[in-house]
DNA sequence: CATGAATGAGTCTTCATTCAT
DNA sequence: GATGAATGAAGACTCATTCAT
């Protein structure tokens, strides 16, 4: 039929063509969304047959979990740098900005993760599930140290942190997943960041012993001024007693 | 059962006839969930034929969006008890509390918007966009408020606290809405009402930086004192040592 | 497409259609075989959609056994007529002609039973089953009969004289359900009905009493006739004494 | 587990290849049965790829008639020990049993055979038809000599019996080869070789119907002799009343 | 020789929607 | 107005077989 194509794509070593395929398949979900996706799209964009799909991927939701496996393993790669920042704020912030970051440049993945797979039953059984619990749990660590240092307030939720975060993220960018409007990763990761920041750290009100020490000192201070006072006006009134 | 149940549909006032089709579809709906959703199941459940529910709604989606419209038509019901609350903290829990009651107690709704609904590109040309930023706008306005009569700190985005809150509750419930678990409203409620309050809230208290701050200029100040007492002591009394 | 064919088939009654259906799959059938039979060539002899004929029945397998069935109802029509024959040979031998016309007018569905149905796990569930069952039990009954009337040997099981007889069949007529040569319905229905019948009758040693009694009057007769002849000699030489 | 087992499989002479692939071709349709018959199953099987199985086989097809050709050449085994039978009965009998025991020892193959090669159009030009022919020849020639020996009654169809047989054997067994219930080869052998038995043999008692006809023509003569005696008496003795 | 990656051609089934009655 | 028979158009998946390496 199709004169000019080759009849059979070229033979690739498996890595290789599950590597093409997933490729594809990414790009496919970013140009159709999941509703529209078709294996034999897939298929087409890598010039093999669609039964060279099946024989790799044995169903169509697999293919698609994979994709969405290994974005996750993409997402992990910024652990590291999570791991050198100093400080809580830092590490939330930069954890923040990541997944805005995310977000804005893979908005077709995110809607399938989001609308798709999570709604799945089986959702908790995935592998996509585990890397998306080990991405959220550095919120939840940074949490309960933070609460174990004292910084954050002891009756804090990890957890319902861990949630607001991610569920803020989702909320302020359904405008953009659903492909209208933009948003600035910085800006909306500084005020989630900010506003969490806020909601979780004591309220630390002064130290009563650091207090205490100050006003005795004052009180000292006073007293001692009184008396150089009194020792200066003695000094310049030298006929006279000061008190009657 | 239905003894005289005509084998033909009888004839219904329109509006009766629709709002039988739309109790029928939200039931199908949450019986079957969305991607099980079928309008012969709606017409089966009414013992009309498919074809009136075509009659009366254009589409399957057009259905389905005027169950959504319906439902937040009776959610938006408890705005008068919100506008009876004195205060904003009470507003915001009842707000808090009353979006998770209307996720337990209507999952497959909810998740219809969630997934569906919310994921098309014409949402925000949806009445169901509309009642949703009605409901959502009591978080907007109170912020606002708050904010203006200073009880909340200035730099807090309105629209921040909007996402924070839903996404929050998204989040938090989507074990439930997966068919797993469960969750009680009042303690989520709680929680989230708090944290979300302590991100909002001024320091009530003063500012430790500044009383820090006030501490050392304090000292400073004390210290200058003392030089300038010994300076004078030094002027009025050449030939003695100040200390001996 | 299709300028010159009716977009739409003619509406046709349920049952019409159904029936029309059911026709044109047992066509169907007889032409293609099980292995090539496809539900779009069934819809394409009715001139509807495919999706007609799911309409009316939910599988490809269902609409066989529907077919099957029929064929098997029209099977027992016969009943009425075995049941008028007097004795139990001319039963049987209409049973097993029956049987084998129907294998001859319809040897493709017969093939369909034997290799296709008859092979499922579920067959014992299916009315196919239990319609060929009451066909069978005909054979079943007359057996039992037979014993019990003291005309069969008594050892005879009648469920292996009803595999017997159909096994038998099957077999005489695979060559011409394979689609090669044929066979006269009537011959083989005269030589099984024969064989069958033969190992089934008793034995029927002759009545002792009668050959007692029958022995005692030909003795009776045979002295009579002596003393006759004796007379008779007697009569012959009136002077002489035959015995001296 | 196969410590040495050289990814690509061992070179292995075509003799030994052909019997592995068989082997494991014969043990895939005991345990899938042959709808579920994959090749590559069989591949998996042997270690080897799927190419390799069609190097030794042009198809599936032809794989399974060997399968079932070889397993045909086991069946042939027992004939050294039927001819080792002195009487017809015995040889029935063991033949018989013999067929019961390959169903019940190998119901896939026997499925595989009874469905699907014996439904082929091509059939009866396989290697399997001629063994099968060869087995049942022993029937038909068992039946032959008893004819000719006069011990058989002389209008017996052999083949029609060698069809009882086997038919009745396949009937039997559809149970057992859908998976459902067992049967146990000794009785079922036993029951079928009576009945056939029975249907084949000579009377070897008079006839019952003779010896009733020739009782009605002693009765009959007896009366004539009655009567003729009578007209001889009458004829003798003119002047005399025979019955005073 | 053995491989194993690749596929062509098929098949059943689904369902939102329509239109003649 | 109500019907309900009819369908167009799609879509996921299978598997025996081949051929370049």
């Amino acid at each position: 039929m199709n004169a000019g194509s080759a009849r059979k794509a070229s033979r690739l070593a498996p890595q290789v063509r599950v590597t093409e395929i997933l490729a594809a398949a990414r790009a496919e979900l970013a140009d159709s969304g999941y509703e529209n996706f078709l294996p034999a799209a897939v298929a087409a964009r890598c010039g093999v047959s669609e039964a060279t799909i099946y024989r790799y991927f044995p169903t169509k939701r697999e293919l698609l979990a994979k994709v969405a496996e290994d974005w996750f393993g993409e997402i992990l790669a910024v652990e590291p740098e999570i791991a050198r920042r100093s400080n809580a704020y830092d590490q939330l912030r930069l954890l923040i900005r990541h997944s805005l970051g995310i977000v804005r440049r893979e908005p077709a993945l995110t809607r399938f993760v989001l609308t798709e797979l999570r709604a799945d039953p089986a959702y908790r059984s995935t592998r996509v599930y585990a890397l998306n619990c080990r991405f959220t749990s550095w919120v939840i660590n940074l949490v309960k140290e933070g609460v174990a240092r004292g910084v954050f307030r002891p009756q804090i939720s990890p957890s319902l942190v861990r949630d607001m975060i991610f569920g803020c993220i989702e909320h302020r960018t359904w405008n953009f997943l659903r492909g209208q409007g933009d948003f600035s990763v910085d800006e909306v990761a500084d005020s989630i960041a900010d506003i969490i920041f806020h909601g979780l750290v004591r309220r630390p009100s002064p130290d009563p012993d650091a207090v205490a020490a100050a006003l005795v000192a004052l009180r000292a201070k006073s007293e001692e001024l009184d008396r150089a006072i009194d020792g200066v006006a003695a000094a310049l009134a030298p006929g006279t007693t000061p008190k009657g």
